[in-house]
DNA sequence: TCTTTTACATACACATGTGCATGATTAACC
DNA sequence: GGTTAATCATGCACATGTGTATGTAAAAGA
């Protein structure tokens, strides 16, 4: 086979991306084989091993390509205290869950994160990714959630960290549910309601 | 080898699946070859041929063999009307977290359905047994919403299926995270104030 | 233009897994 | 007590996947 340019390469390297995304997937991590990638991609298998190391590398190159909405998130949160925390988390957890819905990629990265994968152990790339990234995240709102209370948006009574957990929680599982059967209800006008509720449902100041 | 009593066979069976259970949660369905759990079982891979006929059948027998907390709680409520819809609804989603942490047989099976195994296609079994089960679960719920409505417990604004939906999410999604990381935040505690905030967040009668 | 290096394709070695066929021994049954 | 059938163990054939070594033709660099 001819040697391509470097314009070339970089696009063999998108494409078995975009391959592996795919058929990871729909059909699962490890029910996806290196040769299946090539194929997809209109290569053969030593294009993948000259790019990336093995299926790990594979895979920890398709996470670090998308900035997934927690990721997002996290950077928009960062910029100093805000006035309406209360609803600036509402805002924000509905922004995620839009997110998933309207974007293709990060939805197909989601689906592989929460359906496609076997969380084995801590060494695990997909997992790290998971987890570190989404630890961080907890710790931020946690810190939105005390600033409502300091702002008596919230009851003292509230817990922070366990308000923290159970909207993520509800995040997580509507988009677990979700991407499990997509047309068994609609992710935006349902979970924006949840959220609602939720927050509601926390303790108000008297 | 000699050739065992019925009672024997039934016992090198029930250990197979026990062998299958511990591995498949701890190093995921794909990662465990036969030979493995033949080993861990004590006997040879000739033995898990003879009691099934393939790892899917395995997986089967294994899922069949434990009475999720969601069968559990589909036999309890088709027991007629109750009086209390709501209080109904609360009571048995936190039952069913309860379950989860206090028995280990069904945290096993909670976590290979939902982090340790690949969801690839319908046929699939495994993920058979998780959404059929869970999709009728709803529909029962979704009645005692509509219970709760008609008692005027709930405004007539809700949408019974929509409070289902985010009623389950959430409890997924406690469950999802706690055996992510079980240290990082106590299941019950939290799980039972998240699932009061949520109800009592729907909206009530005037 | 000549050399070097890149970007793959090709091919080989090795490991691992599955399914089945066959064998051995004894419980179960008449 | 003899036959049948169940309960496994053992071994073979086959498929599939990975990692790497090697080949090759053109781009990059001098």
């Amino acid at each position: 086979m001819v040697r391509r340019t470097k314009e070339d390469a970089m696009e063999t390297r998108s494409k078995l991306l975009d391959a592996a995304e795919a058929l990871f997937s729909e059909k699962g991590v490890t029910q996806t084989s290196m040769m299946q990638v090539a194929e997809k991609a209109g290569v053969t298998r030593g294009a993948i091993y000259h790019h990336f190391e093995n299926k790990m590398d594979l895979i920890e190159s398709l996470m670090g390509r998308v900035k997934l909405p927690i990721d997002e998130m996290r950077e928009q949160i960062a910029d100093g205290t805000v006035s309406d925390p209360l609803t600036e988390i509402q805002e924000r957890s509905k922004g995620f869950i839009a997110r998933i819905e309207s974007n293709p990629q990060v939805r197909s990265l989601a689906s592989i994160l929460l359906h496609k994968c076997e969380y084995i152990d801590e060494v695990n790339p997909i997992k790290l990714r998971h987890v570190s990234g989404r630890n961080e995240c907890i710790d931020d709102f946690e810190k939105l959630f005390e600033e409502a209370v300091k702002k008596e948006q919230l009851s003292a009574t509230v817990t922070p960290r366990a308000a923290v957990i159970g909207l993520f929680s509800l995040v997580d599982g509507l988009i677990y549910n979700w991407l499990l059967a997509s047309d068994y209800f609609p992710l935006v006008e349902y979970g924006n309601t949840a959220i609602e509720n939720y927050l509601n449902g926390l303790p108000r100041q008297p």
